[in-house]
DNA sequence: CCCTAACGTTTGTGACACTAACGCTAGGTC
DNA sequence: GACCTAGCGTTAGTGTCACAAACGTTAGGG
């Protein structure tokens, strides 16, 4: 006796055409994969992605205020706060009053914190490895390329 | 007199080019841009993002239960709840037992979740296009090309 | 009759981006 | 001098998103 189909089976992986095509959707679930990998591979480590980025900032340019760290990284500065007191207090980072202008703390890198970030910056290699897997180096480079230009046209702006 | 450089003025937009090219920070200030615009568009009529995603997957996909839901849109089945909920009060979906299996919802799209359906399509249309002005047609497919890529990779596994 | 498992639901968690407000300090202008 | 505006670091709170844990209900197999 052939089978009833009774609920009409639907298979659950018939996710729609459209949706599965829509750019934005796509950006988020690259955005969450990337997000989950990297912040794994990190949280091992102790650290976390906006650590990893302060400290990067600090090394490639220089000491600055916390506000102009916020700029700089795109972290917000009421964020910034915990994030620079997490690096201070395990002795990467140095957080001193700026005798110019006594609003600011000037944020430096200790050679403590230099030698962290060496070691995070490997780790991050191999967290953009596992991310980008499944593509060859020039469509990573594509990728790179047209990410950059979504990003620049709605960030100047 | 020549300004004397103290402070050593620090250019706030000197980001470090190694966060710049990172692709996973790429990816989540891409797809930080595109929550923002899609959300904002859909929010001006009154809808969210999960509420879209469910109305296109029961229109191509066809009625189904809540859990089968869930993995189509990759919406939690337990956030399911509350966006089926909005949806059911805004008479633009219809929750009934199934009575081949009590322990189910069947949902099904209503008339007026199919006009309200197509208002949206167009809506999101339009934030695609604001997301991707930057690009040609060409560099659009190929981002969805690696998109998919990547997601699907992450996803299978 | 158990046992296991799936379903819908509620409650809570953690990361992220952001707003609002506060005390303090700097740098004008009257 | 007193006054005002604005930037700084800080705290507390908001909203979205993805998810985990647990519970009562129901199905179905040994």
């Amino acid at each position: 006796m052939p089978e009833r189909d009774r609920h009409v089976p639907t298979d659950p992986l018939a996710v729609s055409a459209r949706l599965r095509s829509l750019p934005s959707r796509l950006l988020g679930r690259a955005a969450m994969h990337a997000d989950r990998i990297s912040n794994t591979h990190l949280a091992a480590a102790g650290a976390t992605r906006w650590q990893y980025a302060t400290l990067v900032t600090l090394r490639d340019a220089g000491p600055a205020s916390q506000a102009t760290l916020s700029e700089r990284t795109g972290i917000h500065r009421s964020d910034m706060v915990a994030v620079l007191g997490g690096l201070a207090e395990a002795g990467q980072v140095e957080r001193a009053p700026d005798p110019d202008d006594r609003r600011r703390n000037i944020v430096t890198l200790t050679p403590a914190g230099r030698s962290r970030l060496r070691a995070l910056d490997h780790l991050v290699d191999q967290t953009q490895q596992e991310l980008l897997a499944p593509l060859t180096p020039a469509e990573r480079a594509e990728l790179r390329r047209l990410l950059q230009q979504i990003d620049d046209h709605h960030s100047t702006r």
